[in-house]
DNA sequence: TCTAATAGTTAGTACACCATACTATCAGTC
DNA sequence: GACTGATAGTATGGTGTACTAACTATTAGA
């Protein structure tokens, strides 16, 4: 891009945009690499200038599995330099933050230029207001994650929720198509993200996207389960029962693939009747799904967009593009990165 | 309030607080009343302001009701002065803008302060690009109406979705208790409006809140009705068909009360089924029902909230609060305002 | 009476952005 | 081949918004 392409993308006039690509020049955040020589309109021959990527790199983390830590070290523009991966049964209450505090350390200390910030990917609620994390399967209630990883890396830290983030990286980085992104997130449990325009939708307190517990059943509706499984919230029928990746592999164990097909067109069918109203209400332009494609790339997939078809009319807007995620399981640390971004760099 | 709450309020210094409140007490638009002398805290006593509600006046327009203009001239705080209604057949087409056109210019004839702008709530989709308008039952197709009443009324113009104002005067000056904020208008047919932090959240194209279309019924759920209505879009069991004015008086003409009950019963179980994935996706703090309190406030809402608290959990955060309008069909004529409020005077 | 807290002012400064006017360069036309 | 009009980028000065620092005035309570 050239100066000029940037002040009528930004709206800024032409001279405060050379001001301020001067001062990033300098600083080496941007690299002049001389005049565009292609014949096309009149007039000067812009000179293009283009992002240093290896001016920073952004720290990633995600906590989405149990266990394990997952991490990579990107470039600004969200490339994967270096990922790294650390299966550990301790990652829970403070001795947890103690053991994501050394791999961040870690993972700094691999970047071979300075980093910009650290981002954090993790399930359970975070604040709006305070950025406390809540999280009781880690063990960490109200824990001012944020905080301490700032004060511990002397680094900018961002920290966002699990499925919000994945949201934010399919986003940015993946292949919707639309400003109002959903990813629905499946892994040991469901979760939802929710980003409009850019931005995380956090709700009033950070608890947006927790669709676990929705009930997706409805009594007597001639799905091949039975009597629905009991849910950890005491009920059952809740969408969490049906849709992640233990529950999934359980109920298809044994079954011949007629009737795994069936059970998966079943639950995909009442994931496009949860999804329905969002869309309505939302008019929403993708929804993302994410997790094990052997369980949800196919039948599931298909009967949710079936479904969600024939519960919403496109009579003013077309439905939503729904698809699998095409950066799949990179999406939560992708989206960690992209906080990062937009917390220092104020993007967008 | 003194300019000491206004710097801790707004996050400005006391210095900058005080030049702007200088300037706008120059202007007349906010008045020194003198120093509080209530005994509290230590210190010099604090000299409080007002905003001086007769500077300006804002004129909103609600065009919700087929057949009806419905007009007022507001405070800056929301306080209808003088509200007029105009009913008229030939609100289609550009003959409605030219009845339109009158009916602000009479409004603004009334005010017995200059006015700031003029609001104006409307069915259909209100583009967030162009803000042209697309609502087929006025025979309105991309039109500019923010710019056509802008030039003739010489003053600014806010167009917005009915629903979508709404929301946003539940949100102003309604009951509510949070920042997410959703509105059912149910009227000749139904409509949705979501508020977050203040702002409309308009969908990509101006689409969200279209929710008559969802489907609201099950095969074979065991409602009061038989074999369900035909909606207008051809197919069946859509929100529409079964929540909106006249769909529900034609239903209960005949019925005896408690069959009467039971069908209320029943739509609001449908309403908060719909619900339940929207308040477990955007973590919602209030849902408002606004329209005919004899067929909405009484069992339909009661079984709204009671299918809500059933098909969603309540684990992290609290159920939304379900409740009629505080502010009853001024809603959408309020929000107009405020969307008047924020675009002039960047609130919020 | 003294201290600490609070409200509000004065003076000077930093920053981001703008408008205007200028030079340099190109395509197309008479 | 000079002229016209469009485009890219720079130089200069101005404006609006906000800040910090230091000050005065006032009050409650020890």
């Amino acid at each position: 891009m050239s100066r000029a392409d940037l002040a009528r993308e930004i709206g800024l006039t032409k001279v405060t945009v050379s001001a301020v690509v001067a001062e990033l020049i300098d600083e080496g955040i941007i690299i002049d690499i001389g005049p565009d020589d292609r014949p096309g309109v009149p007039g000067k021959r812009p000179t293009l200038l283009t992002l240093c990527e290896d001016h920073r790199r952004i720290v990633a983390v995600d906590l989405t599995r149990e266990g394990r830590l997952s991490g990579a070290v990107m470039t600004l523009t969200g490339e994967s330099m270096d990922r790294r991966r650390l299966e550990t049964l301790l990652c829970l209450g403070p001795e947890g933050v103690d053991e994501l505090t050394n791999f961040c350390q870690e993972l700094i200390a691999a970047s071979a230029t300075p980093v910009l910030g650290v981002g954090v990917a993790t399930p359970g609620l975070v604040s709006p207001d305070n950025n406390t994390v809540r999280a009781p399967k880690r063990g960490w209630s109200d824990l001012p994650l944020e905080g301490i990883l700032t004060e511990r890396l002397n680094l900018p830290v961002a920290v966002g929720n699990d499925a919000n983030c994945a949201a934010l990286g399919e986003f940015a980085f993946g292949a919707t198509e639309g400003s109002y992104v959903l990813s629905i997130l499946v892994g040991d449990g469901v979760g939802a993200g929710l980003v409009v325009d850019g931005s995380i939708v956090p709700g009033p307190k950070g608890g947006a996207g927790e669709v676990a517990h929705v009930t997706a059943t409805v009594n007597g509706d001639g799905a091949p389960w039975g009597t629905p499984t009991t849910c950890v919230c005491g009920r059952s029928g809740c969408l969490g029962t049906l849709l992640s990746e233990p529950e999934l592999r359980e109920a298809l164990k044994g079954l011949d693939e007629a009737a795994s097909e069936a059970w998966l067109r079943a639950v995909g069918q009442r994931l496009g009747a949860i999804l329905a109203p969002i869309v309505a209400v939302l008019d929403l332009s993708d929804i993302v799904l994410a997790g094990p494609t052997d369980l949800l790339d196919g039948p599931l997939l298909e009967a949710a967009h079936d479904s969600l078809r024939e519960r919403v009319w496109p009579s003013m807007n077309p439905i939503p593009r729904l698809a699998m995620s095409a950066i799949e399981d990179r999406a939560p640390l992708v989206g960690a990165g992209v906080l990062v971004l937009s917390r220092t760099l104020g993007i967008p």
